[in-house]
DNA sequence: CCTACATTGTCAGTATGCTGTCAATCAAGT
DNA sequence: ACTTGATTGACAGCATACTGACAATGTAGG
């Protein structure tokens, strides 16, 4: 008797990690952007925004390996900000190429007032789960997430925040 | 002693739900692209085109419900299905609106031939775990989506594919 | 029949995300 | 100093994703 080639009906797919990992992440942002609508802010901005207020004066390419984020995208998001007048953009004088990322007033304000919608929103994606289950879903996601970091196009690199340090403007 | 505000390092945001879905998405489609190179084929065309082999004839707006996948865009999705001669679009004698989804003989033979690849980038994306965590992951994900499914825009209506039986073309 | 409402496909606009390329600039070795 | 190679920011092009709008069509009630 041959084995069943593998997926054909849906329902396959429907416990496929692939589609588990594209719709959980669909939720999430729908959720995020739900809980931060008046703070007219997406996921994306709101991680550039804590990573530019931990590591101020940071550049763009040193940003993009501290959230793990595309270094081409980045270029737009970083514009949006500055549109917003929450982040300002000042040339180095170290190297005419990089220019240094700093949060202003505003962002440091929006920041602040962000959090709680922000930390309900995280709470909400997890809220249908008991505590437990929420605790070992997340360390097994992050172990998953840490172990595949080399994979993606930008892997995380925490570290490269600190380069930045030691020639302060 | 006032609890400090959540926060303030990149180190709070790794640990976030809303972080970790969206690394693991990006890990997850950058796996799936790799595997998957020499058919030029993304996970949401493979889904649509597993979607439509199981439902031919479906119309475009319950193909967006059967994979939960945001109406607007999956037109140009369609539509480059289309122009590779993966599926065909045909009008409904019964409504002048719909147009209805078919995969063609090409569509047909990609998906065969895709499989494999598609099982590799699958069993790639949980390799790093030990087999009875990727159980667990894989169990409290399903429940997770399921429970928030009807949050994000487009929930997820399996049932929606059968209403297109009972008038065959 | 006619009107009010719903549905279908489409489109414009915005925001990620990726691949690849480019000029300007910098660093290191010769 | 000069050349080679790497880095930085910018951009073009493609592919999801979401919001909101629209015309064409269908349907149900009066």
């Amino acid at each position: 008797m041959p084995s069943k080639p593998t997926p054909l009906t849906m329902d396959a797919v429907y416990a496929k990690p692939g589609y588990l990992f594209r719709r959980m992440q669909q939720i999430a942002v729908a959720i995020f952007v739900e809980e931060c609508r008046t703070f007219d802010t997406t996921p994306v901005q709101y991680a550039a925004l804590v990573a530019i207020q931990t590591h101020p004066g940071i550049d763009a390419t040193r940003l993009s390996a501290v959230i793990a984020f595309d270094r081409s995208t980045l270029g737009s998001v970083i514009e949006r900000l500055e549109a917003k007048g929450l982040i300002e953009r000042k040339p180095a004088s170290h190297d005419k190429r990089v220019k240094l990322l700093y949060l202003t007033r505003a962002g440091a304000k929006l920041l602040r007032d962000i959090m709680p919608s922000v930390d309900r929103a995280q709470a909400r994606m997890l809220q249908p789960l008991k505590p437990a289950d929420r605790k070992v879903l997340m360390g097994l996601l992050a172990q998953l997430v840490d172990l595949n970091n080399e994979v993606s196009r930008v892997p995380l690199r925490a570290e490269d925040a600190l380069e930045h340090l030691g020639r302060a403007e």
